[in-house]
RNA sequence: GGACAGAUGGGUGAGCUGGCUUAAACCACAUCCCUGCUAAGGAUGCGUAGGAGUGAUCCUACCGAGAGUUCGAAUCUCUCUCUGUCCGCCA
């Protein structure tokens, strides 16, 4: 959420900085003056409390001294209707007030490049070099046209449209990937979690999916409860009120998980193949830190997501998104896409994004700094995507013929 | 899913016949004092959020959550959530 004291105090400089994510400067000179009106109503209020307060401790000495009470009463009967009065009015100010700052997204940092879309992203660098091939080569739905790795047409059938089923060499590959993930993760310091693929409302909040992506999200019919979209809301949110002590941070976590997303937004994108579906398995890093580590922990994220697909040989680029593409929670990002010889493109596999307090203010995560609580800063990314990962290993791999090789690292997990 | 019991600060835990509670006491923790060595004792401080003030300090809210009764609620009433125990079901 948005720091409001800071929107209060340097007003020109944040609603500036909010235009790179095309937020209306309207919209945050109404919430400041929301924030004063409440300030001022709030005040108002307290004082008839601590008169009411007050008065109300008088009627024991003047029951013992024999002092008539009628008066006192009837004037703390009215002054209580003032109260209810000025209540109601702080509270109507509040929730309209949370429904305004729930909806602002984060502040991005400095240095976010400008831009409206993808096309405005900056490549940072590129790492691999490209495979050769001395035949086109194809789309992995082409290199399995039998759906013996992958069962698009019994995904359906089970389930709906962009969902899928993995069989044999593909069951395999993926339970090898997410094993090999973790213990990738497991030696850069990340430690494993296993987490609920089921999380309440005030989580999502805290990580900034709801209310303003609820679209997005499975709800589970009857129930304040949604299926996760990331492993991320979870596992940030293990911490949510709390106080966490200085010594123990950074907290750096990762976790398998199936995330499930309805992808409502991206009506006729990525229809065909593996890219983009329903349900999908992630391995994850959440890193919880103090504000001066969160750079240095963000770069951290970064090189062993990159890392990872070096060591699994796959070409890719790092590419820092500009404002109009970063996400809500995000102050800074950037993303992993890997090279699919059979689009002839970079495609997006992993998005790691530095969150610095946003999410700590909604989820109230904070760290004790001698006497006083600060809010920590959260990052999360991930480490990979494990579908795109498949399907990056059977086109980078692929023969002529339509089979790929698996690379060596994995081999001793698909034993 | 059914029955019963419970939820109080970092932990344990009293208060729960409404106002002498400003949430006791103990433990843990921090600083200091005394002592002088398989240790012991003492003093002070020690929850969260918001607000006012240069500051000491003061005000408001919070005893699982929300509503209600009352001049006044940790304490009484209602609803919900969660935890424990027993039963049922289940990998």
């Amino acid at each position: 959420m948005i720091d409001l004291k800071l929107l209060e105090k340097d007003f020109d400089n944040i609603a500036n900085k909010l235009k790179k994510k095309k937020v209306d400067e309207n919209l945050l000179s109404n919430l400041k003056d929301k924030f004063s009106l409440l300030k001022s109503k709030k005040s108002i209020l307290e004082e008839l409390q601590a008169e009411q307060n007050k008065k109300s401790k008088l009627f024991p000495t003047y029951k013992k001294e024999g002092k008539d009470i009628a008066l006192l009463k009837k004037e703390l009967e009215e002054n209580k209707k003032k109260i209810q009065d000025a209540n109601e009015i702080v509270r109507e100010i509040e929730e309209d007030l949370k429904q305004i700052a729930l909806n602002i997204p984060n502040i991005p940092d400095d240095e976010v490049p400008k831009g409206e879309d993808e096309e405005d992203n900056i490549e940072i660098k590129k790492v691999g070099v490209l495979p050769q091939f001395d035949f086109t080569p194809k789309e992995h739905w082409d290199l399995d046209s039998e759906q013996n790795i992958i069962d698009f047409k019994r995904g359906v059938k089970l389930a709906k449209s962009r969902f899928s089923v993995l069989k044999g060499v593909g069951a395999r590959l993926e339970r090898a990937l997410i094993n090999y993930m973790l213990d990738f993760n497991k030696q850069r310091g990340f430690e494993e979690v296993v987490v609920p693929y089921i999380v309440n409302k005030d989580s999502l909040q805290g990580t900034g999916q709801l209310p303003k992506f609820a679209d997005d999200l499975f709800k589970i019919e009857n129930e304040e409860l949604y299926l996760i979209p990331t492993a991320e809301v979870p596992v940030t949110n293990l911490f949510r009120d709390e106080i966490l002590n200085e010594e123990e941070l950074p907290i750096q976590l990762t976790a398998y998980s199936a995330c499930f997303r309805k992808e409502a937004g991206s009506a006729g994108r990525d229809t065909r193949g593996m890219i983009r579906q329903h349900q999908f398995d992630k391995v994850e890093l959440v890193c919880i830190t103090k504000p001066e580590q969160s750079d240095e922990v963000f770069n951290k994220m970064v090189s062993c997501a990159s890392d990872l697909l070096t060591s699994l040989g796959l070409p890719h680029r790092l590419v820092e998104l500009c404002g109009g593409d970063l996400g809500f929670s995000a102050a800074k990002t950037i993303d992993l896409e890997v090279w699919l010889p059979g689009q002839n493109k970079y495609r997006e596999i992993s998005s790691i994004s530095n969150t610095r307090d946003f999410q700590a203010r909604r989820a109230m995560i904070r760290y004790k700094n001698g006497k006083k609580n600060l809010l920590t800063n959260t990052l999360n990314g991930s480490s990979l995507a494990v579908g795109r990962t498949l399907i990056a290993i059977m086109e980078n791999y692929q023969k002529e013929d339509g089979s790929f090789d698996i690379p060596e690292v994995l081999q001793k997990y698909m034993a």
